[in-house]
RNA sequence: GGCCUGGUAGUUCAGCUGGUUAGAACGCCGCCCUGUCACGGCGGAGGUCGUGGGUUCGAGUCCCAUCCAGGUCGCCA
């Protein structure tokens, strides 16, 4: 039987304990213990930090004795007084004094843990995440929860002294058959019938806004039932708002006031306000991807002009066909990208949809060209310059269509800096993204579809083209950046009943289509909505880059992994026949 | 669904072109130790080499299949 707590009450956490000659009780967990033979040592940890018990020929023999049991893990109350150390600690916060314990209570013994539980831990993420209740006792780990409950705390202080309200939407819905797959939930009192977890409080907050409260803000759990990724999660969190009487320029102010007051409270970092925009065609060109990563350049090179006329048929051909040929240019690589390394990007880009990459790998005096043969005289000086090519530097390009050419690039820019590890560490790039299309051609259904949501209002200059050239049309929508992860998305609704009508026609819906999906929020709107707009923007991501995390296993306390179980409790799980039978379900396809 | 990487004591790993009894470190258990804090010393236990099949005189090692985990493409309005 363990001991009890009876007459003791904790007075300190562990990394809080001081007062030399004061009388202290601490309780925890068995970091280490150290048995020096008639002189015994424990590290007793919490959440705030490590605490040392010391036990030496004057303690009490009992107490003595029930020390030298004490194993890691152990659950102890110890209750004693504070001393001086005899030789000092620097390396941790209550390091010049130590507990020399007159009352020890064993709470609870502890199995040899499957791995031990200290702060820079190898082992494998499979074993951690089964035993994530003990995984989660690790210092880093612990830091990590910590800090996102400043974050959410952060949010609601700000966004509540901005006037607005907390509301909770509901998280059992109609399912929406657009974007990401729902989870589905059966209904019991309506066999057959199913409701969706929400992907988003979307359709919701804009219900509030036509309701009139005006600003709303919620901390939102969202589902989507698509496959993961190291900063994608099934479930997940937004800080969820919506303001009324706005235009793009006001929420994005609101915004940008949140991300200083969070970094400063929480990071003490300043974040210097407005934050840089650019808009998506920019973005494209420039970086290859609507959610660039600005710490470091190699940016694209249009080389279109430049190979119009040259002799490499790939290039020329591709330009005849209405397609560009552009580069990138890693600068100091000529050394990390031999022709091997060069052979397994060239893999990489055709996974990605690209037929083939060209490269010019400069080492000593003569560049490697890989189309070098075809090449006239002058022509490849006449790249190299353009491209910004020097000794030591390789040029990568690829010739395709316009969009294959950008994202492919954007891609290998991504890759090729991390092998060459020039992404600085430590900084914040913040960039807004501006001016969306605001449809996208479909090449599978052979029409367009909505980029962002239907409910996106155009920009007011690209009205007149809804009907003539839907590629003309941008939204007023806003993503936020942060060093390369979209953190935020956003947008001006259409409150126009009229102008909702002819954006669903321009998407091919019908009026049943319209009806069935989203009936309620276009009625909704017959009855007067003020301009409103918001955004969500990504607890869980925001957590993990100002953790210094690269996964958001390390910022959730019960993460999904890659196949979207979770290790602990083994769910999903089958469920008993009689279960289905009163939802009416019968399972017809099982996963062997 | 595709592609890539990995799976060997409790943990992290080593184990070469197939060849005696599969090793190390840490952890764990026992004994000793009065100033440790990565304590130290001595001793010990611990393995179906992810699983199934195949090739071979012989498989941790080679081949096939499969499971699990990670990364990524598709997907994520």
């Amino acid at each position: 039987m363990a001991d009890n707590m009876k007459g003791l009450k904790r007075t300190h956490y562990c990394g809080e304990v001081e007062g030399i000659g004061s009388e202290v009780t601490v309780g925890g967990y068995v970091q280490k213990a150290r048995d020096l033979g008639n002189l015994i040592f424990i590290d007793l940890k919490d959440r705030t930090g490590i605490v040392q018990l010391a036990f030496d020929d004057s303690t009490d023999r009992e107490i003595f004795e029930k020390a030298s049991s004490c194993r890691s893990e152990f659950v102890l109350m110890a209750k004693g007084t504070v001393r001086e150390r005899e030789s000092k600690n620097a390396e941790i916060k209550t390091g010049n004094i130590e507990i020399f314990v007159t009352d020890l209570r064993i709470l609870a013994k502890a199995q040899t843990p499957p791995f031990e539980i200290v702060d820079n831990s190898n082992t494998n993420e499979e074993l951690r995440l089964k035993y994530r209740y003990l995984d989660l006792r690790r210092k880093p780990l612990q830091q990590n929860i910590i800090m996102r409950s400043k974050i959410a705390k952060t949010a609601r202080d700000y966004f509540y002294e901005n006037g607005f309200i907390e509301i909770e939407t509901p998280m059992m819905i109609k399912s929406t058959p657009e974007g990401a797959r729902d989870y589905l939930v059966p209904s019991r009192v309506h066999p057959g019938s199913f409701y969706a977890l929400p992907q988003s409080p979307q359709i919701y907050k804009q219900l509030l806004m036509i309701a009139g409260y005006d600003r709303y803000i919620q901390l939102a759990r969202c589902f989507r039932d698509e496959d993961l990724r190291a900063d994608r999660q099934p479930e997940f969190t937004q800080i969820d708002l919506e303001m009324s009487f706005v235009d793009t320029e006001d929420i994005m102010q609101m915004a940008e006031g949140f991300v200083r007051r969070l970094f400063k409270d929480v990071l003490e970092k300043d974040i210097p306000t407005p934050l840089p925009r650019m808009t998506y065609i920019e973005a494209m060109e420039r970086y290859g991807s609507d959610k660039p990563d600005t710490r470091f350049g190699m940016e694209i090179t249009d080389l279109t002009e430049t190979v119009k006329n040259c002799g490499f048929g790939v290039f020329t051909s591709a330009i005849e066909n209405g397609g560009t040929v552009r580069c990138i240019t890693a600068k100091n690589s000529a050394g990390t990208f031999t022709r091997k390394e060069i052979d397994k990007l060239t893999e990489y880009v055709k996974g990605i949809g690209v037929k083939g990459l060209a490269y010019i790998r400069w080492v000593d005096d003569a560049p490697n060209c890989s189309f070098g043969k075809f090449l006239g005289e002058g022509e490849l000086e006449a790249i190299l310059a353009k491209a910004g090519a020097e000794k030591g530097d390789v040029v990568f390009i690829i010739a395709d269509k316009k969009n294959t050419v950008l994202s492919s690039l954007g891609a290998l820019r991504l890759k090729t800096a991390k092998q060459l590890d020039i992404i600085p560490e430590g900084m914040f790039n913040f960039l807004w993204i501006t001016e969306f299309p605001f449809f996208e051609w479909n090449e599978e259904t052979q029409h367009w579809d909505a980029m962002h949501h239907p409910f996106t209002m155009p920009m007011d200059e690209c009205l007149q083209y809804l009907d003539t050239a839907p590629e003309k049309v941008f939204a007023k929508a806003y993503d936020l950046v942060l060093n390369g992860t979209e953190l935020s998305s956003g947008s001006i609704r259409i409150t126009d009943y009229e102008l909702q009508q002819k954006m669903f026609e321009s998407l091919g819906l019908t009026d049943e289509e319209i009806q069935a999906k989203f009936g309620f929020l276009v009625d909704a709107y017959k009855y007067g909505a003020a301009p409103h707009g918001g955004m969500g923007i990504g607890l869980d991501r925001l957590a993990m880059i100002m953790c210094g995390a690269d996964s958001l296993r390390d910022v959730t306390a019960f993460p999904k992994v890659q196949n979207a179980s979770e290790l602990m409790s083994d769910c999903p799980a089958k469920v008993d026949d009689e279960s289905l039978d009163i939802l009416g379900i019968k399972v017809v396809k099982t996963e062997e």
